[in-house]
DNA sequence: CCATCAAGTAACTGTTTGGTTACTGGCCGG
DNA sequence: CCGGCCAGTAACCAAACAGTTACTTGATGG
């Protein structure tokens, strides 16, 4: 997100030189700077001066721009949870047999997961305060329906085919592979020290994934 | 722990007079008042001062008995994993078929999560900040081989009389079960929102209590 | 019965924190 | 070519914070 990222032109006018005045591009780097800030250190140990740091601005911009502490978190979130379903969305699992597409799904979230720990740690947090940011937006309640929509229609073709048993239930399925991607994830430092094997091994990871497909697909066969 | 509690009648002498000096009384305040502030709260957010006046005493008794803010935390959560430990280990699992063995860890661990939300949210914020307390710990370290001993005792039964399957691992086992409890509970508030479903109605609970027992079993049966 | 020491209180301190104010400088329309 | 506007800066502020100091109270053993 950084780095790499050309010089933007700056929609009112195209011009190669160096730009100190970029108001997309600060925003964008408050953003991001605020994803891995709350994603460390949770709403309480966030520290705005740090996120203005870490975006190479200060203070006054990020008030310019998102209000206060709160509404910045709730931006993170939000642009968090659009993350994972725009790119859970692309997976199309209705096309394949209903065992490859919730195998798929399995892999899928699994992998988002470990690519996203930011992810899961923000959830941690929101629900460490009972969602009360994520209650408060309005943007993300439907995001959510077409999932379960795409998931039903799966378990059906498997149900009529007589591959899933009939009391295999979307929600159950979604939190089934969900839990086991989360818990493994976002408690692997506390599992690692208590159970004295290192989780984030690639081998201990590797099975798990197996693991996983195995679990959800074992649930729901007939 | 609060109200119905009897005055404690202080080692050095009997007495019924209402005490306001009792140092184990206040230590035992401070600790369940920091307890809660902290699952609450997380590190980050939790207060000092919070605690204090939870706990019905101040500042200096806290510092007085515990050192500093993350002793205080290192001893809560040291004496939640105790709590569940201890808890597990009366069950012996060992004592009944191998099949009744898992499934009644499996019940345990959901009902005892089910009940004590704040050794989730503990867990939560001692991961988000990758272990960093408890891996100070030394107490805490052989407290858990028991569980692992005792589970792949069960196992290896249920192997032998071909109840299971030769690849299940008690680590999977137990991992399994926890991650099933573990994100149902703590992130009941974020999934409930986006879902649109509350999971912490009765008749949710009692579903996904069989829904744990269901896929523990499914994924380790011959 | 009083000297001693531990339990307990409250007011204080230096620092950190979220949020603000007063200011600078570049750009664009008229 | 200039006046107003918007991105950006830095110094600032009051409140909140973890931790401390100076003190009081009460039980107990010699």
């Amino acid at each position: 997100m950084d780095g790499s990222g050309e010089k933007k032109p700056a929609k009112r006018r195209s011009q190669e030189r160096v730009l100190q005045r970029d108001p997309e591009r600060t925003r964008a780097a408050i953003l991001e700077a605020a994803t891995r800030e709350f994603a460390e250190n949770g709403m309480g140990g966030a520290r705005v001066d740090a996120i203005a740091e870490r975006a190479g601005t200060n203070k006054r911009m990020l008030y310019h721009y998102f209000g206060d502490k709160e509404q910045l978190y709730l931006h993170v979130l939000e642009e968090a949870y659009v993350g994972i379903r725009t790119a859970e969305r692309e997976l199309h699992i209705g096309d394949r047999s209903p065992e490859e597409g919730i195998a798929e799904l399995a892999l899928f979230t699994w992998r988002y997961f470990l690519k996203h720990p930011e992810f899961l740690s923000l959830l941690g947090t929101e629900n460490l305060h009972r969602a009360r940011w994520l209650r408060q937006s309005v943007r993300l309640k439907e995001l959510h329906s077409h999932l379960i929509v795409e998931l039903t229609e799966v378990l059906d073709r498997g149900k009529k085919t007589g591959v899933f048993i009939d009391a295999a239930d979307p929600l159950n399925v979604y939190l089934t592979i969900a839990s086991l991607g989360y818990f493994y994830i976002s408690n692997q430092y506390t599992l690692s020290t208590i159970f004295g094997r290192d989780l984030a091994e690639k081998g201990n990871l590797d099975a798990w994934e197996r693991h996983i497909v195995h679990v959800t697909l074992a649930s729901i066969k007939a």
